[in-house]
DNA sequence: CGGCGCGGCGCG
DNA sequence: AAAGCGCGCCGCGCCG
């Protein structure tokens, strides 16, 4: 009898690790020597689903083995969402407190840097009979809710298998380049640490600013340094900088491109960061409330368009980048089920066909509009645009309309699969029960209107951005596993790196084309499994080179 | 010295 | 241009 699960847990009582086989009761439990522990899961890794506290935990060590698994629950995620949701009631996960644990930044630990990464590094329960009990509870749960939950916990378990098989892979990272285009960026390094470009741009400021010593990396400094010379600016950012005409902005604005590249992505950064060829950051899988992936160390999801260029595929293999248009906008059609809208957005540039329809006058109308529906805007070019989008999606603009209006009177709002939004904070709750006394200041009054509209954009993109995450992690659930399906069994194409509506894929130059027909077949299929047989597509824009510098 | 808030800026 | 959402990380400056 082939059991469907298979619950890992430490023994409690030595250094073994105990699997208990499940369907609707036990089966049987197997206990395991560490050593033989990789083994065994590499003999039956498609047979069952992997039931464990922490992916974490458990994973890195079987990928150093050599050993990937196809599927797995990850309780520790699972019971945050399950927790959390309002469509069903889960008040004996809410008890277990043991298990609202967050992210173990260093759970690969391994991770080969000077500095831990100082984000809490809570455990789970490892032990077999807790880790029993919570898949149990799990377990009871989803059986008395609908398939959306169930789709949504096994597509967040498979981006924690993401999640450590991209860490376990990393990015190919080619250190000539990145140093080549610091070099052409900042110039050579000195010994002082500034390099020569760097050092030469702040002399041109100092000189514009007739100030010899002025500090440029204190904001408080550089700000009244600028107001001595007639520069009446209220902040150093640089969108504020660059509307001024003087002579010091040039060199200012250069000066503070350089200094972002070489403290975010400097040397320094290359000698933390990169070892042996791979930049091996820490994604963290529904780090972020609406279900997107966080990262901590190495800014993961932050790099810089100008470093594409040293991404760089090992020789003989590709790299195949591939990104969504406009992601959020298809979602909330979607969800919405908006025929217009995905009309529109079929099969092209949706901000294109506003003009065309002339909703809008132009391109960027387009595009601010639609972000001033997703994220609330009410003032400005975007806030006066938004209106035209009610007129001509009235379907779309009420689920996001709605969702505003639940959070602003404190209401709880959920994505498409059933991820619920944090519920208003008790200051938040009080701040809106001051504004309801009869004796109200009108500063109260004020604070409350503007905490409760804070609250209603919150929950307005939370239904949109988290339903996007969700398409995002069935997209690359279904695309590991066809990728892995490709190639030769020891050199198979894999994900590289994952942002939110983008993947890189590293594969062998001669699987680059299947990998890229697979990157869009598996966001068909994630089209498919979120909304149906509603038409709505995700078309992709997929490069296939040698680096990861879109065409 | 470490912790923390802030301004600033990179990404979607 | 930002605006309006979600993040992480840096350096500075203040505080204990």
């Amino acid at each position: 009898m082939t059991a469907t699960w298979a619950v890992v847990g430490a023994d409690p009582d030595s250094d073994a690790i105990v699997v208990a086989l499940w369907d609707d009761a036990e089966i049987e439990s197997v206990r395991l020597a560490r050593a033989d522990f990789p083994g065994w899961v590499a003999a039956r890794a498609a047979a069952h689903r992997w039931v464990w506290g922490d992916t974490t935990a458990w994973y890195p060590d079987l990928l150093a083995a050599g050993v990937r698994i196809e599927r797995c629950q990850d309780l520790r995620l699972c019971h945050a969402i399950l927790r959390d949701t309002m469509f069903v009631d889960a008040t004996a996960l809410r008890a277990a407190h043991h298990w609202d644990i967050a992210a173990d930044v260093d759970g690969g630990a391994r991770v080969p840097t000077l500095f831990d990464v100082d984000v809490p590094t809570g455990t789970v329960p490892r032990e077999i009979g807790e880790t029993v009990a919570e898949f149990v509870r799990q377990r009871d749960v989803l059986e008395r809710t609908d398939a959306r939950l169930r789709l949504l916990t096994a597509a967040e378990s498979a981006g924690a298998l993401v999640a450590a098989e991209m860490r376990h892979a990393g990015l190919p990272w080619n250190v000539a380049e990145h140093e080549r285009i610091l070099t052409a960026e900042l110039g050579t390094r000195t010994a002082g640490g500034m390099p020569s470009k760097m050092i030469e741009t702040a002399a041109r400021v100092r000189q514009a600013l007739g100030d010899p010593a002025v500090s440029l990396d204190s904001q408080p400094k550089l700000l009244r340094a600028l107001h001595r010379a007639g520069v009446l600016v209220e902040s150093t950012s640089k969108w504020e900088l660059a509307r001024q005409t003087h002579p010091a902005i040039e060199p200012l604005l250069a000066y503070k491109r350089m200094s972002r590249l070489l403290s975010a992505n400097g040397w320094t950064w290359l000698d933390e960061w990169v070892h042996d060829g791979r930049f091996r950051p820490v994604y963290i899988p529904g780090g972020v409330v609406t279900g997107r992936w966080a990262s901590a160390g190495g800014g993961a999801l932050q790099l810089p368009r100008q470093l594409r260029a040293a991404v760089r595929a090992d020789p003989g293999w590709q790299l195949v980048t591939a990104d969504v248009a406009q992601l959020e906008p298809r979602v909330l059609a979607g969800m919405a089920r908006d025929t217009a809208m995905a009309t529109a957005a079929r099969g092209r540039d949706l901000y294109a066909s506003l003009v065309e329809q002339k909703i809008v006058e132009t391109r960027q109308e387009a595009k601010y509009a639609m972000l001033g529906a997703l994220y609330g805007s009410t003032s400005g070019e975007s806030g006066r645009l938004v209106p035209r989008l009610r007129r001509a999606f009235p379907r779309a603009m009420g689920v996001v309309d709605a969702a505003a209006k639940t959070g602003e009177d404190g209401g709880l709002v959920a994505t498409l699969l059933g991820r619920t939004c944090p519920p208003a904070s008790a200051e938040w709750t009080r701040v809106q029960r001051a504004a309801t006394d009869a004796d109200v200041s009108p500063g109260e009054e004020r604070l409350a209107r503007s905490r409760a509209r804070e609250r209603g954009r919150f929950t307005r993109n939370f239904v949109v951005q988290g339903t996007a995450a969700e398409w995002a992690l069935a997209w690359l659930a279904d695309l590991r596993l066809r990728l892995a399906r490709l190639g030769s069994d020891d050199a198979p194409p894999h994900l590289a790196f994952f942002l939110h509506d983008e993947v890189i894929v590293h594969a062998p130059a001669e699987a680059a084309e299947a990998a890229a027909q697979a990157i869009r077949d598996s966001a068909d299929a994630a089209g498919k499994l979120l909304f149906g047989d509603f038409p709505i597509d995700f078309p992709l824009d997929v490069t296939i080179g040698t680096d990861a510098v879109k065409a």
